[in-house]
RNA sequence: GGAGGCAUGGCUCAGUUGGUUAGAGCACACGGUUCACAUCCGUGAGGUCACAGGUUCGAGUCCUGUUGCCUCCACCA
């Protein structure tokens, strides 16, 4: 048949690409008659290019797809981008900068109008690596946060939240990042330790000679102090409540007030309280009622309340205040100090605690049914460990503040009449006041980039609309997604799934883990040891890299990637590329290909391992346990299709018998066939490519996915050929310790209980042994001149060697044979003498336990007749 | 402070509900070029499964404690 070159090149990806898009293979539909499987894809941001966590993600989702396609589901994956609001603002005003431009120069419109060129251009980059990768999403409905549909989602949801009075807009304390110059919700703050100091200085008493020490790693915040808490039960503390202090650097005085916020023992015993700058300073102004003073501005400057500090930024402030406490003799002591700083998520920068007005979800309302959903099982974690962290974040969860001073996004939906300030929130702009009449301006933020990303499972199907397909594929299989956004997102999407469409947006959520370095560190652009997959891709193909990253995953662990690992997968696909050549260039033109009726014993014995892993790798994708099913895969196809099946098929091809050669022909193409559905999920391109020679005008991965099927297994036969590997794989390591040229062939006298057997075998003990010449006899006795000796199961090997036997090193091979025998031996009697095994262990153990005794007393019986003939 | 994870040959990891002699890849040693593949084939060496107890007929696997590494959450100034 067709020929196939020698060594695997991947360049057929593109066409077999092309080929799957041409006859609309991904394309699922609305089918009332197969059950769906759905799954929405993680939208990637549009900030850049795809990176290898990404891979590993669409991997996954792909191996899921496709297998339940073949297993007849109506399979959907929806794939689709993310605007990634902040993020990529972020990076356009970057680009600008280089011009000389910013934000302000170009204007809202001309923002935009650059914010959707930069979306056009790397969004639809991403898509062109996404095809790369080999992914079967329904393209036909790929989406975009901010297109259409996404954007009346997000105003539908926005406007609901309103009318039910979940969302709200208020002046709360929130996390404000001075170089995006946004409001940040609590999850985008990551927390990093810097090294600092602890600063110890006086708050002269007002009317006493005395002063109250506190400390702080935030010296210029003390201008917005509008308090001084003690603790009430503190024996050396208590007696200053109710007095007054003389603020430093100001002319205010404030109040000391008790408050157990203050913990005793901690620190100096006292704590300035700076409302407009600490969230937990915040809630004691609240208790008690202080006023609030911000002095740091949104610019992360010092603003007019900062006196002369006025125009500093945050750090040269605070090295002048200090000074001037120095100055005044109030400084007392200055200790190196390190601890937690918040930065901005997308830009690093230290954010700052501020006093503003946003916009927030009110959360307890939409956590309590989320909760209650994944208690109930109707939404499960694999692993499950990650659900406690889910339940964590939602049981203490905060309202979530979801408007951010930026342009690129969703604009939020909310009216402010010029005049009369009246508010209204509704999804189209409204012509004037409903109050007085007058002009309404829309609200000039945006909301997180994550509210609209909370809705994607719906609005992908159509939501706000009540379409079919919301209908029939909502809610979704499986979520698969990386560890590090459960909070961003998988917990969003679950309370708006409950909210909107009353149910949950998918019934299983797959946390996999991120993929690290060679030397298990996160790949990040600072480091610079991310490695990019479309040049992995380049180098060695989309398949070898699914597959790398396939094998050796579990749920919820990180990975490794290293050159080793793909080498290897290159080298797996490389084989497997190499038996189908060996199996479609053994194809005569005419022979039939089906599955032969009458299968010999070679043929039960890979039937019954084929079977066995069809189960094992179904069950474990079930499972999500890709990484098991693909290493199962891995082992069958290298050390049992290729290094014994395809070389025992060899006699019967090479026999010259045109029946023989069809039978076994037909075997090996039924064999491989199987093999390339169970890899087709993993590897689809060599799989798809390989098929399409030996069935020009079929395609794969529509194909059926292979069953086990119980009227292909035989144990019998399965037990006799793993006894013949075992017993060729002892003649091999004979020949190799007796220095046999590996050409070399040999004769054997064969003792043995079952000749018919090993009459049928005799042609692969020639083959794989190279074992060419067999006589029969009864025992040993009839076996003349020097020889070794091989004991197995089936059959005692005595291989005349003549002048190559050294009896020195025999003896010693016997020897360490039989202390290996004897040491099965002990094992078998302990268990057995052990009355509490054979009554406590299962019946089979115990039956396998004597089984196994019996063979090693037989054989070891054997072996110490040979020795002592030796030592005569 | 709270929660979770990991610890298995030189390296990277498998090992599912406890049950043969704990597996694989890389690296290593020895041997191999006609007949699919040197991106290959055969053989071999290498492990007290972190440590200490416990449960069990039986523990790499379950429980308790110890040590070391890692992650997330909280953020007490």
């Amino acid at each position: 048949m067709e020929n196939m070159d020698k060594t695997y090149d991947p360049s057929f990806e593109k066409r077999i690409y092309e080929k799957w898009m041409k006859n609309k293979c991904f394309e699922a539909h609305v089918d009332p008659d197969k059950e769906p499987f759905t799954i929405v894809m993680p939208p990637p941001n549009i900030t850049g290019q795809l990176h290898m966590g990404h891979a590993l993600n669409q991997t996954v989702q792909d191996i899921l797809i496709r297998f339940k396609r073949m297993c007849g589901y109506e399979a959907l994956w929806i794939p689709g981008t993310d605007h990634a609001s902040i993020a990529t603002e972020v990076k356009i005003v970057e680009k600008m900068k280089e011009e000389g431009l910013s934000k302000e120069d170009v204007g809202r419109e001309g923002f935009l109008e650059r914010a959707w060129e930069w979306k056009k251009q790397y969004g639809g980059r991403i898509v062109e690596q996404m095809k790369g990768l080999g992914i079967s999403c329904d393209w036909s409905r790929e989406a975009f946060t901010m297109d259409e549909n996404c954007s009346n989602a997000v105003l539908e949801a926005f406007v609901k939240y309103y009318k039910k009075g979940l969302i709200y807009r208020g002046s709360r304390i929130i996390n404000w990042c001075p170089c995006c110059h946004t409001a940040l919700s609590d999850a985008e703050v990551e927390y990093e330790e810097q090294k600092s100091n602890l600063w110890y200085y006086k708050y002269p008493v007002v009317g006493e000679d005395d002063a109250i020490v506190i400390a702080t790693t935030r010296p210029e915040t003390m201008l917005g102090d509008t308090a001084v808490a003690v603790n009430p039960k503190d024996p050396k503390m208590s007696r200053f409540i109710g007095k007054t202090v003389r603020l430093p650097l100001t002319d205010r005085t404030i109040p000391v007030i008790g408050d157990d916020y203050c913990e005793i023992g901690f620190g100096t015993g006292a704590v300035k309280i700076t409302p407009a700058h600490d969230p937990n300073d915040f809630e004691v102004g609240l208790r008690h009622n202080l006023p609030v003073i911000q002095c740091i501005g949104e610019d992360g400057l010092m603003n007019e309340n900062a006196g002369k500090y006025q125009g500093m930024d945050r750090l040269t402030a605070r090295k002048a205040i200090v000074n001037d406490l120095t100055q005044l003799g109030l400084m007392v002591k200055i200790e190196p100090y390190s601890h937690n700083v918040g930065t901005c998520y997308r830009c690093g920068e230290t954010v700052e605690a501020l006093i503003s007005k946003q916009w927030f979800v009110k959360m307890k309302p939409l956590a309590e049914p989320a909760i209650k959903a994944v208690k109930s099982k109707r939404t499960e974690f694999i692993p499950k460990r990650f659900e406690k962290t889910y339940f964590n974040w939602m049981e203490n969860i905060k309202d979530w503040c979801i408007s951010r001073q930026l342009w690129w996004g969703h604009r939020i939906p909310a009216y402010y009449c010029d005049d009369c300030g009246e508010t209204v929130v509704s999804k189209t702009a409204p012509d004037k006041c409903p109050k007085c009449g007058g002009h309404m301006s829309q609200d000039e933020d945006v909301l997180d980039t994550w509210f609209s990303s909370a809705l994607w499972p719906m609005s992908t199907l159509g939501f706000p609309k009540k379409t079919k397909a919301l209908n029939y594929f909502y809610p979704t299989s499986v979520l698969v997604t990386a560890y590090d956004i459960i909070f961003f997102w998988v917990a969003r999407m679950i309370f708006s799934g409950l909210e909107f469409m009353d149910d949950v947006p998918f019934s299983d959520v797959l946390i996999h883990g991120i993929v690290r370095d060679a030397q298990g560190r996160k790949m990040s652009k600072s480091l610079g040891n991310g490695i990019d997959p479309l040049e992995i891709i380049d180098k060695y193909g989309a398949d070898a890299l699914r597959f790398s990253l396939a094998t050796g995953i579990a749920p919820g662990s990180d990975t490794r990637f290293t050159e080793g690992k793909i080498e290897n997968c290159r080298n797996f696909v490389n084989k497997l590329w190499n038996a189908s050549r060996f199996v479609i260039m053994n194809i005569k033109e005419g022979e039939k290909l089906e599955m032969p009726t009458r299968p010999t014993g070679a043929d039960k014995w890979i039937l019954t391992r084929l079977n066995d892993v069809i189960r094992e790798v179904t069950v474990n994708l079930n499972k999500y346990e890709i990484g098991l099913a693909a290493a199962r895969l891995y082992d069958f196809v290298w050390s049992e299709f290729c290094d014994w099946y395809i070389e025992m098929s060899k006699p019967a091809l090479y026999s010259g018998d045109a029946k023989l050669h069809e039978h076994q022909i037909a075997m090996l193409v039924q064999v491989l066939t199987t093999i390339l559905k169970l890899l087709h999920p993993f590897i689809p391109f060599i799989t798809e490519e390989i098929y399409s020679k030996i069935y020009p005008d079929d395609i794969l991965m529509l194909r059926e996915w292979p069953s086990f099927n119980k009227h292909r297994v035989y144990r019998k036969e399965e037990g006799e050929y793993e006894g013949l590997r075992e017993l060729i794989g002892a003649v091999r390591n004979l020949r190799n310790e007796m220095n046999v040229a590996p050409g070399k062939r040999i004769s054997a006298y064969i003792a043995t209980s079952d000749e018919k057997f090993m009459t049928s075998v005799a042609p692969y003990l020639d083959k794989l042994a190279g074992v060419g010449e067999i006589h029969f006899v009864a025992d040993k006795s009839e076996v003349e001149g020097k020889y070794c000796a091989v004991v197995s199961r089936l059959a005692e090997l005595f291989i005349p060697l003549g002048d190559l036997v050294d009896e020195k090193k025999e003896i010693e091979r016997i020897k360490s044979e039989i202390a290996a025998t004897e040491a099965v031996i002990a094992k078998a009697q302990g268990l057995l003498s052990n009355q509490n095994f054979i009554a406590k262990a299962p019946q089979k153990l115990v039956d396998g336990e004597q089984a196994k005794l019996d063979a090693a007393l037989d054989k070891l019986e054997k072996l110490k007749d040979k020795l002592a003939a030796y030592e005569a």
